[in-house]
DNA sequence: GCAAAAGTGTTCGGGCTACACCCATGA
DNA sequence: TCATGGGTGTAGCCCGAACACTTTTGC
């Protein structure tokens, strides 16, 4: 803010005004099991024992909300340059009743399989499947659906759902996630073809044996044909 | 935020991080001489002297950042329940060079000619056209165009072009409307079909003859049919 | 009577939807 | 050989895009 008339530039000025501590919490999504999941914590004191919570910090002097995040991210998996979207900023008085906070929302995808367990459970996070993600602590219910419409409204008008796959995956895989976030299931022919129309995708030629016995081709999404027709625009429409 | 292991909710314990002035920011569209426009304040002030920006004000200790941005527009247009959207948190660490502020932006929407001018006037705000508002001071460019691309979205979406023009208007109106937000020329016959065909306006058999010597019929928006057409989902598609 | 804006239908093409069967393979 | 999941083509429909002329009336 600034610039209407009663607002000065000096600190002199501003510190008529209160200061609020600013925090940012994480919706981390992962395509585990065939099952759309977030990263959260147990809550291990009191009070609130047991529950879950988000991931969350506090946005610190000097960085942005958004480094904030990448910090907080960086901290609990190990990655780099996570895929990272802010959400909304809460902000009610008495959202957090242990004191003022307004917490900056950020969603994450990931890809699962990048995961070090290990390093994550250490900190004391888990996977758990979104549908099963009732009763967090706080307004983090809200945070947690509102991060869910905004990945399925996202995925609709761009091709979103890579960033939780690993870098090769067969159709069907894809199928299979659209059909987690919407909750829905597609019928496989229409999306295939819709799919390689778009022709944002380079099949490798290799065939992954995982999912079944005659087994499916590999793909790579390929960022060159896909960022020249994002410039041409488009729209998914599952 | 709240949860992860290195938090707790004791005041003691937060007093290790660090406070920050969070700041409401506001984009007040209005469709003014066929034209969409912003409030905007002239600073009266070095340094930026001369310089636009938008409306502002802190976040005080006891409202959410939708109450204060709804407190500053109340103050400054005397108008209540105006249409308000969150947009974004804009947190970097030297967008304010006086002092370290988060703002958080939210763009509004409102009926130009409920709009008391000399109230207006009064606290120092005036209409600028959006696009004759370059220039403005810290980050608040940034914040007019996303706004500007908010605003393009959601009218696709949803009729919220509603917001911006009196109780009762015309096709020709709303249709220069969309063409001001979009920048863009459509066919008449379409605009109107598209529209009848959503059942959402109500035509009140009395024409408006300021625009033209024929004049054209008036319509109203029928709140009642669009909650309906809301609820069973559609697009605009422009 | 003419200028200026309002109002009105039809045609075409592209894209989405619905729908059913064969293929490859491991067990 | 059979069970499992992978892969393929077509027809209908709806919707958006393009397109031009008549109507009303103030001047």
């Amino acid at each position: 803010m600034a610039g209407s008339r009663d607002t000065d530039k000096t600190d002199k000025f501003y510190s008529g005004y209160s200061k609020i501590f600013v925090a940012i919490d994480c919706i981390i999504f992962g395509f585990i099991n065939n099952d759309l999941n977030i990263l959260l914590f147990k809550r291990d004191i009191e009070p609130e024992k047991g529950k879950l919570s988000l991931i969350g910090g506090f946005v610190q002097e000097k960085e942005s909300p958004e480094d904030a995040a990448q910090r907080i991210l960086l901290n609990l998996t190990g990655i780099k340059d996570v895929f990272l979207e802010q959400l909304f900023a809460f902000g009610e008085p008495e959202r957090d009743p242990g004191e003022r906070v307004i917490s900056v929302a950020y969603y994450a995808l990931l890809k699962a399989q990048d995961l070090d367990n290990e390093h994550v459970e250490l900190h004391g996070a888990r996977w758990c499947p979104v549908n099963d993600s009732t009763d967090l602590i706080f307004d983090h219910n809200e945070m947690r659906d509102r991060a869910l419409l905004r990945l399925q409204r996202r995925a609709k008008s761009r091709p979103i759902g890579f960033e939780l796959l690993p870098r090769k995956f067969t159709i069907p895989q894809l199928q299979s996630l659209y059909e987690t976030i919407y909750q829905k299931k597609f019928d496989n022919r229409n999306f295939r073809k819709k799919l390689l129309t778009m022709n944002i995708l380079e099949q490798l030629g290799v065939k992954d044996k995982t999912g079944s016995k005659k087994g499916a081709y590999l793909y790579r999404f390929d960022k060159e044909k896909y960022d020249r027709f994002l410039r041409e625009g488009f729209l998914f429409n599952l």
